[in-house]
DNA sequence: GTCGTATACTTAACGTTGTTCACTTCAAGA
DNA sequence: TCTTGAAGTGAACAACGTTAAGTATACGAC
């Protein structure tokens, strides 16, 4: 009975070689430059092939996000376990931030894109579960009395807002680009820090 | 010799009516809606028309969104000119954050979609000009000892990061698709006041 | 008035996109 | 051996941005 099995496995490797071809596009041009037709072409099918795979283009493009933020949501959670709540929220700022530098195009589609009006949001989506982290943490916080002046959940939103706000600024400008002055080579991490800064407890 | 400004008026008028009905698709749909065939139709042309007052669809738009913002501009402004620079900031803030969710078509297209690699800001854009307002603000700030902590250049671009990720979180997800908590309502707010805290002397 | 000329405009088309349809092929189960 | 179901393909469709070629018309010059 291992047929179906094998024919299970056999469906799978071409949705991984749509996969990773797509990535390779996607990460390098962008959303507007992976066509059905080139990623067709870089796994040797013909277009419509995807669609037994995947239902259209952009719920291939969601399938390749899902991927490689559940990369982000690893990262986030590696590296030694800080003590420190707040030491724990820097850390993966960093790690946020990185990975928005890296993979530019992804983060992006993820978090810059408007999608379908009646999406609602999901506990599975890794975008829910990063935020899981940042709240548990800063609930954290307020229990130990690092962080001040609001609900842990408001404080995790403004946490979130102001790091994406810089983070979302040099993934659109780059950092040559910025308006009037040009930015600050460390644009992140004050960011991070000064929306730290105004919570913390002194 | 009032011919040449004849049709020089002529001429504006269809390029007025083309930004006008653009205006119309674009802020209810979106870019992607505001297709050159669509525009055409609605002011009764037929679509290479455009292509005599606009170079293609980027220009179109970008006119489109330097007239809005130009407004927004204004916005930032006018009222009372307070003598407090950090009111002044607090009041730019509220004003820019209003803008984002009254033409989230237009932040979008401004403050969130990357540009062609080669472009370089320009002192004439809009973006270019509000920026400046707000540093201008940030060196009065820091001149009368109101905010520290860095150069005014830092903070404006921080403040700034902070607030567009806001307001960008807004525009892209709405309030009522955050992940894992609802959107605190005055998550605006609460980030503008957060970022300055993080600055403010005490 | 008549003749070139420049300008505004349109029709038709090109090349590309995402996507669908009808068809073939071929292996698995009855 | 026949049937069935899935995978894959070629051709096509509609929509898009954009361009080329042609037409009408109003202007300036003779």
């Amino acid at each position: 009975m291992g047929i179906v099995e094998r024919r299970e496995r056999e469906r799978e490797k071409v949705r991984r070689q749509i996969l990773d071809a797509a990535r390779e596009l996607f990460a390098r041009r962008g959303y507007e430059s992976v066509t059905m037709r080139a990623v067709a072409e870089a796994i040797e099918y013909s277009p419509p092939t995807i669609y037994n795979h995947f239902e259209d283009k952009e719920d291939l493009v969601q399938a390749l996000c899902r991927e490689d933020f559940t990369r982000l949501f690893s990262a986030l959670n590696a590296g030694p376990h800080a003590r420190d709540p707040v030491e724990r929220i820097r850390r993966m700022g960093r790690a946020y931030a990185r990975f928005a530098l890296d993979f530019p195009n992804h983060y992006r589609f993820m978090f810059m894109t408007a999608m379908v009006p009646d999406h609602k949001p999901n506990p599975d989506e890794p975008g829910w579960r990063s935020f899981e982290l940042l709240l548990e943490a800063c609930r954290e916080a307020v229990a130990r009395g690092r962080l001040v002046g609001d609900a842990p959940e408001a404080i995790a939103q403004v946490l979130w807002a102001s790091l994406h706000g810089a983070s979302a600024l040099l993934v659109t400008y780059g950092p040559e680009q910025f308006p009037c002055v040009p930015a600050d080579p460390q644009l992140i991490e004050k960011t991070c820090e000064n929306a730290l800064r105004g919570f913390l407890a002194r």
